[in-house]
DNA sequence: TTGAAAGCGCTACCAA
DNA sequence: TTGGTAGCGCTTTCAA
């Protein structure tokens, strides 16, 4: 059995309670003996129990929520998910985490969310919502009050949210680059889709990409398009693009709206010369990947965006250790048809 | 705050201690007091808390043990750090976890351990060691003695352990095939190059390599070489077959030899011309993709692979949870210049 | 078959 | 500035 706080106690003729206020610097305790205590623990290499604090801090109650918008889409799923699983992990350090749903991207929504969390108790907040005025206000209203916000899979950038969670969009978009380069080593004609022009995410994986490839003098660059995340309008963008370019070697597509692009390769009977790279590795992408219709697909660690910011939440409240890094980046993953399984 | 067993004790009339004995079927109770407590548990929704299980459990010290082979290799480093993780994660839990690193690939010395981890109490091990017919026995005579064993990085698939936490070689090697296709277009002439021949991951990974480009006709593979993971060997075969066919499109190396290969493209001036794909994402192979000497390196999920079988292992023994899976395969990782960073 | 009580390690509170 | 004590939820022992 490991040094417990009550042989510390016994060897510097103390009680338990004072080598407990000396340790954590609560004060109400003599210097010299603090000092005593901590060279005594020091020694010992005494490290507090985490099941006797847990068991305590349960008593306390502090209350952690989470808000995800879009909470219908595959990629919000698993983001849940992942939160879900922070939850249970916290809830044995004795935390109630409380997690909610939003359909849609509405932000009225999320702050009434907000307001009944606060109402409910929380001490943080790790929030999933599309950066807006309005958001960005209450974060830093709730950053004025002690109460750190955590953002996750989207940023509000102008905030003072304790950090973000996510994927680095321009870096994503370099190595959907990286991987055309690649995959046209004798250059070629590509077009690059758009989601909505003012997402910030989608804007950033368009920049990034067109910024790498552009210095490739053999790899010519289509003006972008956007298609409003829809498949009708992708397809109908991709179609007219086929026709008018028989040499198309690679259509780039930022956000949902894949699966028109790859109905318009398929009708045009081009599958096989025209590669095509998307987001986001969810049921109907991997049975793109699968019959050959997508040749990559960008992924972000979903679960790992719901994880890490209940964490954080977690060592900042309680044990005041802040992140390391305001931008906590999570991996960018290749999937290919062979990679894309339903591994661990 | 949650149900606890007090209050179910006390609606049933019955003290805390008949709770426990009841829920947990330890017998020595009424069958129908029992129902009667099983009943209100249910209804009120009662999950034990596991703080105070962790509490308890801590007395009772549950000890788990790991053993690393190889554990010099920037790899086997990443692997136990996984572990570490894990052991600090389960500390909570009141578990003690004792990690031996051994240094080269010796099953002796791994059987030492084994022997010290057994006579020091461990209740299950966690074993990443070469695949011989000593370490078999071994671990089926700790299966007899009740001892779960989970092979991890390195499988022992003959054996009776209870689970293998890693990479599918084939399915890597499937990956590496569908990338070289993706990067050859027109086809060209592939170089295989192997570790040692009676490794069975490194064999895999060339025969999931072998087997996905075989029907592709345009694609032509020449026989494949070991490299014994030496550069100095690989550098000479990589040189050979340089020389000898111009038109070499592509190395695919599954071991050590990387820099080898890398040097030898370098030296005839085909830099940019021939493709190296190659494994595991350490220092020396993160600089060789930033200079575009690699393609392409496929990596193992190196923490995950560490941290799983100690988890395993505490679900096993203390919740009675076998794996889901015998063969629990981690992430088949693509790595490029723009995706190996220091993401989170 | 059941109950009562101890004890795990920690922190918080109150009294001195 | 200190010490003493209660109590978190659970399991386990001992006694009834």
């Amino acid at each position: 059995m490991a040094v417990t706080s009550q042989q510390i106690a016994e060897l510097a003729g103390v009680s338990r309670g004072t080598v407990d206020r000396a340790l954590h610097n609560r004060g109400r305790v003599n210097p010299e003996v603090a000092d005593r205590i901590r060279k005594i623990a020091e020694e010992l290499g005494y490290r507090p129990n985490s099941i006797g604090q847990a068991l305590v801090r349960a008593r306390q109650g502090l209350r952690l929520g989470a808000i995800l918008q879009s909470a219908e889409t595959p990629t919000m799923q698993d983001v849940a998910a992942g939160a879900r699983q922070a939850a249970e992990e916290l809830r044995v350090s004795g935390l109630e985490v409380d997690i909610r749903e939003v359909q849609g991207r509405d932000t009225a929504k999320v702050l009434r969310q907000i307001d009944e969390l606060m109402e409910w108790g929380a001490a943080g907040l790790a929030v999933a919502s599309n950066n807006t005025p309005d958001l960005v206000r209450r974060i830093d209203r709730l950053h004025e009050q002690g109460v750190p916000v955590v953002t996750f899979n989207t940023d509000a950038p102008d905030s003072r949210r304790l950090c973000f969670v996510g994927m680095d969009s321009y870096r994503a978009g370099q190595t959907a680059a990286g991987l055309v380069r690649q995959m046209l080593p004798g250059g070629g004609l590509v077009l690059p889709i758009a989601g909505h022009v003012n997402n910030g995410a989608h804007y950033s994986r368009l920049q990034g990409f067109l910024d790498t490839l552009k210095g490739e003098g053999d790899i010519q660059l289509l003006p972008f398009q956007p298609c409003f995340d829809r498949d009708d309008y992708a397809h109908e963008i991709a179609q007219h693009t086929l026709r008018e370019y028989p040499s198309l070697a690679c259509v780039y597509i930022t956000s949902n709206g894949q699966r028109g692009v790859c109905r318009a390769v398929e009708d045009e009977r081009r599958k096989g010369r025209v590669r095509v790279v998307a987001y986001d590795l969810n049921a109907p992408n991997r049975r793109l990947l699968q019959s050959g219709d997508l040749s990559f697909v960008l992924d972000q660690v979903a679960l790992e965006q719901g994880r890490q910011p209940l964490q954080i939440l977690y060592n900042y409240l309680l044990n005041g250790k802040a992140p390391e890094k305001e931008l906590l980046y999570t991996d960018i993953l290749i999937r290919t048809k062979y990679n894309s399984g339903d591994e661990i």
